[in-house]
DNA sequence: GATTAAATCCAAAGCGCTTTGAGTAACGGT
DNA sequence: ACCGTTACTCAAAGCGCTTTGGATTTAATC
């Protein structure tokens, strides 16, 4: 069923047809009415590809996923940012059109997604430091929302991020106002930039707390959980092992608990441990004693947050880029405790 | 830069090089070279709308996640599954398109989708048992390809699952060898067609060894983390506790085990767990000494298959439906031995 | 050199929709 | 009876591409 045969059902022509479905003034309410009733029973639903022709939008948000053939991990954060964002997409009937690009020719991955005109924005997730995408994007001139900030990068663009720097610090005064000395940074790959910044928060922490801080202490890596586990295995094994850990990400955290019991200690007791909480929907460190204290920020909101800035971008392309900060709230848990 | 305007520059008609860019065998080679050339160098991409209206076909899949109110979790093996399907349309440079759906208006949504026309295929994720969607695909005429299998579905239709039968069976099998006789199921939701099967596997390795069945030992829910431990920690409680239990997801096992640990017991010698595996890439269960006994079967080498059968069909509409079982074998691990 | 066949290329018609510009009908005012 | 509005509807052009059915040129054959 397309238009045309629509219209020579009603006995109309196409075009008020059209305009009758898209809620132009000039057609009378009856007419307008008696198509809306048609088009609901012969199961009309406009052809997107065509609508997209002909207007030039084709309601639809491309999202990004790079791929690296070193690290060929998937985000598991990634998962609920989808979801928020989708229900957003949802409520303004947009797609959601997602790419696998291999991080080797991104550039052309995006010259392509622009030319090909499939969708009318891009969300770009987990920048790195100085992220070349995004004066690339720029250049393209598709509207674009970053998730995460890029440092080095200069020029005004749209983003949401956690305040990583702030959560960071706080986590780690946590551990300081509690007497820790010897506190280890699990960072996520700090060529990310949101670990950068945690980085600097942490480090800011020490330094408040006279802390000297201690290469040794400090890694970097992929956020799974056998990153967790060896890491700290192999810190608690040091002459002087850290009495207090600060993880990135809950995955690395149940690692690093892992850890501290196989070592026969007890998290909260003999280790403390804070962690970053994304607040994933199969994972919740949530109700009146949480197994850890955390650093918690719903990335399914940011999802959702991401997405309306983007579409509201996509309306009024002439206003300033929105950017949007959000602050994680240390939530206290059974994981720390003074130290021993 | 459009068609017209490369043709225009190259002194050619749009018909020579649309014919000359798509391998056509009526263009000199010469002429292909420099039409080649010219694209290459002009940043010169077809747009997908103008090519997918007049081709009929949109060179997209479409995935569907149903999302309830009642059960708002993204199942966390989504991602890699998606990662893997996307590997293969990278390759085959079709694009991936996600839609987020309400399960009470699925219906609406899949006739949408078809007669929109945006995608040429679909995934069918997670079927319930005597699931609808399948037959309301049929009815469109879409290509689909299901992950996972729908009981009470006579009819042919292409699908790809695990054995979970078979899996769940060999799981409990191994408790029953090491003398387990209190075997607990905590399993996934069962209105989902793959949590039955496994229900059913289990059930059958109780009866071989000659085990009568206990309710109070058999749960279903969503496989989250919590869900693992609170049911873990009920059941420990019970006064003829489960000294074996069989996991549906690692997520829950870990819960699983938080409940074994934080009752003072030792999970592998004092409770024994056997889990299914997805193998996913933030949460490696391998190794030479893996943490869980477990049933392992990568969700994401299934996204890949899926996408590649689904691709096929497309290609090749007249061929019977491919369905592929895929084998789950058991892995020995830390989780397991005999009852104390 | 004439005839055929093959190799190139092109004009024009669609794909299904939106939108511009114009036409018709109805209506009140003079 | 005529004119100017207003309300409603439509024909046709165009979005950027593919594809059908020629048309034209070149090469091959006798």
């Amino acid at each position: 069923m397309n238009l045309k045969q629509l219209s020579q059902i009603l006995g109309l022509s196409p075009t008020t047809v059209s305009r009758a479905l898209n809620g132009y003034p000039e057609v009378k309410e009856a007419t307008r009415k008696r198509v809306e009733d048609a088009a609901r029973q012969h199961h009309y639903i406009p052809n997107t590809r065509a609508q997209g022709l002909a207007t030039g939008c084709s309601m639809a948000i491309g999202h990004v996923i790079p791929v690296s053939n070193t690290h060929e991990m998937v985000n598991p954060i990634f998962a609920d940012f989808i979801a928020g964002a989708g229900e957003i997409y949802l409520e303004n009937s947009y797609d959601m059109m997602l790419s696998i690009v291999p991080d080797d020719d991104e550039e052309r991955a995006y010259r392509q997604i622009a030319s090909r005109r499939s969708v009318d924005g891009i969300i770009l997730q987990s920048p790195a430091q100085g992220d070349r995408r995004i004066n690339l994007l720029r250049d393209i001139g598709l509207p674009f929302v970053v998730h995460g900030r890029s440092s080095h990068e200069t020029a005004s663009y749209a983003w949401i991020d956690v305040d990583n720097t702030r959560a960071f610090r706080r986590a780690t005064r946590h551990l300081t106002d509690l007497g820790h000395s010897r506190i280890a940074l699990i960072n996520g790959l700090e060529t990310m930039d949101f670990a950068m910044r945690r980085r600097a928060g942490y480090l800011d922490a020490l330094a408040t707390a006279g802390i000297v801080q201690d290469p040794d202490l400090m890694t970097s890596g992929e956020m799974t959980e056998t990153y967790g586990f060896q890491t700290a295995t192999r810190m608690l094994a040091m002459p002087r092992p850290p009495t207090g850990i600060v993880v990135a990400s809950l995955i690395t955290a149940i690692g690093v608990r892992r850890a501290v019991q196989e070592r026969g200690l007890k998290v909260g007791h003999d280790v403390s441990v804070v962690t970053h909480d994304d607040d994933l929907s199969y994972f919740s460190n949530d109700g009146p004693n949480p197994v850890f204290t955390a650093t918690r920020s719903s990335v399914r909101q940011a999802g959702r947050q991401a997405a309306q800035m983007l579409l509201d971008q996509i309306a009024d392309p002439g206003q300033a880029p929105q950017q949007t900060l959000l602050a994680a709230e240390l939530v206290p848990g059974q994981s720390s405790g003074a130290p021993r």
